[in-house]
DNA sequence: CACAATGCTTTAGTTTTTCTAATGTGATGC
DNA sequence: GCATCACATTAGAAAAACTAAAGCATTGTG
């Protein structure tokens, strides 16, 4: 039952023939001169093998079946034309699919999402907590919330927020002591770090001023939500994220050992594929979880 | 509220490789290749100013947006398409507007119209009773019965009953005389005739092989109704066509006076516009009159 | 009643759109 | 690793759409 559709083109000037019962009015309406219009209702007549028109000298008439054919063909532009604004017009719907690493999401996306949903209500987000590389080719996701340098080819990548580190540490750690920690009483504890970023202690160290003995007991983990774990569990201390951790530490998880905060070399970026029209959802939704983020108070 | 479509062919295009989600299907359904599918796509997006289908190296998917889209233009070319298909499927159908001279129509076309419309139930005749020329160009008429020689410029003309004369008249003329008359009686007799066909009466005795004197009294009028119109009223005697009147033959209302029949110079035609393509309706109406005139048994 | 104006048609030629062939690219399967 | 598949791109060919101009029949006007 495959569908045998005459020229669209001549259909569309049919339609506007047909509306206005004049080949002159219909040339004007679409921008064309009226020999235009002649020729397109003579080729859509031959098609059918019927005539629509009546000649009359001057001026035309719509045979009876060419009156009710005008009106369906009507209706299914105006359709199309529904359907086209409707396109255009609301953008902001839809599901968005978004790529977040657990960690990352679990503690600072879902808790907010819901406020997503309120602003934007026709946006489904599908959160994607898979750690996988993201590959926009092979996969329905929209866009991701990636930490790291900022550099992916084939992908824009706004920042979102920058690291902004300070140690903490579990109260256990501290147990005893006066916060803030001087230096030294740091540097003696065991100190996590991000594998690929062990540079960022001894930037801290040296932005305080710190001068007595290197740090040496370090441990090493190969993503920072490890390195949060070691400061969970009381047996060293995390260089993190001021944003990242402000909830424990207002909830009474984790205790900030030293007020200085050190800009990190990474930062967490809202990517998605580079391409000739951003999908505004993407757009809307990053501008959005910046806002969020920002608006996280230091504790 | 003007309607602002994009180009219907990229529209077109676009409906089939979203129903197929492959441009390569889309190619192959519609004719083409893929190249030309790519490139309508290309074209669509860039007017629509946004991305209708992911690329993904090999085959496509589709955004919301545009899955939502291509439903709507389904639903409208499935509806072009239905309209396509009943313009063509029932072509027997709307307002069949018919010229008929009135004497004509009231005697030989009304009495039988409701049958042409047992036969043809969708169709609605309009007999046009006014006796004006009939020029097509101007009036919304789509056929006509015309009576005459059947050669009209710019018209096509079929015959529906060519004329079989024979005379009659009232009962009051025959009063007393025994049928049929022989041909001396009718010679001395009023004879009617229709101005232009003078020479019927001289034809129709020289049929006869009558030789007696030449009848003398002649009575010219414009039209055959009003010769029949004097056989009615008892003055005179026409010749007139055995089909035309033999209702009034079976009623009583006219007498046959001699059994002789003789082909007359005109007919009654079924006349429409020279036309590319006729209307199959105007057709069937012939057919079926003819028929009908055709079944007419002779009294 | 002649004459201008109107609205559609036709022809011939131009412009625009659409399509193809060839080639390229990245993904995928064997 | 290599063939294949699905889509993209380019350049150019083919087809469709459009225009200008002239024509024709009808209608309105002075």
């Amino acid at each position: 039952m495959k569908r045998r559709l005459p020229p669209l083109k001549a259909l569309q000037v049919f339609e506007a023939a047909a509306r206005r019962e004049s080949f002159k009015d219909a040339a004007e309406e679409l921008n064309v001169t009226d020999a235009a219009i002649s020729h397109q209702i003579k080729a859509l007549e031959e098609w059918l093998g019927m005539q629509l028109f009546r000649r009359r000298g001057r001026g035309v008439s719509l045979t009876d079946a060419a009156r009710q054919f005008a009106g369906h063909l009507g209706a299914a532009f105006d359709r199309i034309d529904a359907a086209t604004k409707e396109l255009g017009d609301n953008p902001m719907s839809g599901t968005l699919r978004v790529s977040i690493a657990p960690f990352y999401g679990n503690r600072l996306v879902l808790p907010r999402l819901s406020r997503f949903h309120a602003l934007y209500p026709d946006i489904k987000v599908e959160p994607d907590m898979s750690s996988t590389v993201l590959d926009f080719r092979k996969t329905d996701i929209d866009c991701g919330l990636r930490y790291g340098h900022g550099r992916w080819p084939g992908l824009i990548a706004k920042e979102i927020h920058r690291d902004s580190l300070a140690p903490v540490a579990a109260h256990a750690m501290v147990d005893g002591l006066t916060l803030p920690l001087d230096a030294s009483q740091l540097a003696s504890m065991t100190l996590g770090f991000v594998e690929g970023d062990e540079a960022d202690w001894d930037r801290w160290f040296g932005k305080i001023g710190y001068k007595g003995p290197a740090p040496k007991d370090f441990l090493g983990y190969g993503n920072r939500a490890r390195v949060i774990d070691l400061a969970f569990s009381g047996h060293g201390v995390a260089l993190a994220d001021e944003k990242l951790t402000a909830p424990d530490v207002a909830a009474g998880h984790l205790v900030r050992l030293h007020p200085e905060r050190m800009e990190g070399e990474r930062a967490m970026w809202l990517v998605y594929p580079e391409t000739e029209f951003p999908d505004p959802r993407v757009i809307a939704f990053g501008e959005w979880f910046k806002a969020e983020v920002d608006a996280i108070a230091d504790v």
